[in-house]
DNA sequence: GAGATATGTCAACAACACTGACGTAAATCC
DNA sequence: GGATTTACGTCAGTGTTGTTGACATATCTC
């Protein structure tokens, strides 16, 4: 409807607007930037995709799997904050995973109120199948440009995230750091 | 389907072993590059989300707004091979999009079966306004990481694309460079 | 015991993807 | 010049994943 009421207060725009190129003018949208992400996300997910399709599963299963795998005994109020999703809709997807084997709860000790979250053995397996694929692609990315990037690249992508969140973030890669991707299966 | 029947050669396995485990084995699974990728782009996602529902319209409209900004003129078909969806999908947001005056039509020249698809100036100024608010993100972050990180980033970025695509992207974003964000309001 | 917290659930709805089928106009092939 | 292919439009139905709002229950805290 009318878009013509609608006039945006933060872009100078109409003779302001400089050429896309990056290095004349810093102050250019870094197009390509914004461009390459979507298509490295659009792909990086696309691996998993095929295979969750095989157990009738979709995205919203593979985050839930990923993290509780890397996060045993993550508690659904913590998974909600690190998906940021409505209850309702963790729910849908969680109660089929408990369902068919995949996750598994049990009762917080200290407070059992908690439901701790783990992954069976399947559920593992299929989580780390999963983190297999993008594991590879991810794997040669960084053979191709050099794996002295990897962690300017690791850098790059937390500073994209909210600052507020960095802290947060960065403790769950801590936390999961040490756990490991262990051999034990 | 059966997962079970997948038996890695290398493991023993004690009951049905990971596939996930890599073979070769030279290092553990890139977990915190997935973890930043998807909290990055949760993230770089959010605010053009924000602005969107303020015109009633979601990230499909936005990729579209996107992608025809930054290539006047483009075709039904180029923008299908772009975003990876059915007709149908993007059918219904673009006409969304062409009937609140944010997309123009014109019938190709050379070819008039083709639809070349504009913005009209109520678009390019949304398109911009959310291409402005992702660019600040991506600013933001180089200047922390620095700037000379900037050139590294694409290429990682680009390398996690699908290779067999990666000339397409590539080509792509040239064509945008060259045409660039044009002065014209 | 009162109130806050953590979780579960029901119902309705919306955005955005899919498949399959069918139609039309325009270009191309033989 | 008729047949075929290409590019696009549309109708109808479906599925996944998100949303809001309301309400229930168990458990912890004060």
């Amino acid at each position: 409807m009318n878009e013509a009421a609608r006039i945006p207060p933060e872009i100078p725009s109409p003779d302001a607007a400089p050429p896309a190129a990056n290095e004349d003018r810093p102050e250019a949208p870094a197009y390509d930037l914004m461009e390459l992400l979507f298509f490295a996300y659009r792909d990086f997910v696309a691996d998993p995709d095929r295979i969750l399709a095989e157990y009738g599963f979709g995205r919203a299963h593979h985050r839930v799997l990923h993290f509780v795998d890397r996060n045993p005994g993550l508690t659904i109020a913590e998974l909600l904050d690190i998906l940021r999703i409505t209850k309702q809709s963790l729910n849908r997807v969680l109660k089929e995973l408990i369902e068919q084997g995949y996750i598994a709860q049990r009762t917080g000790t200290s407070d059992r109120r908690h439901r701790l979250l783990t992954c069976t053995p399947g559920g593992r397996r299929l989580a780390r199948r999963l983190a297999a694929v993008q594991g590879r692609r991810l794997r040669r990315a960084l053979d191709e440009v050099g794996p002295e990037l990897r962690e300017p690249a690791g850098r790059f992508l937390l500073a994209l995230i909210e600052p507020g969140e960095r802290e947060a973030v960065s403790r769950l890669l801590a936390a999961t750091a040490e756990t490991g991707p262990a051999d034990e299966p």
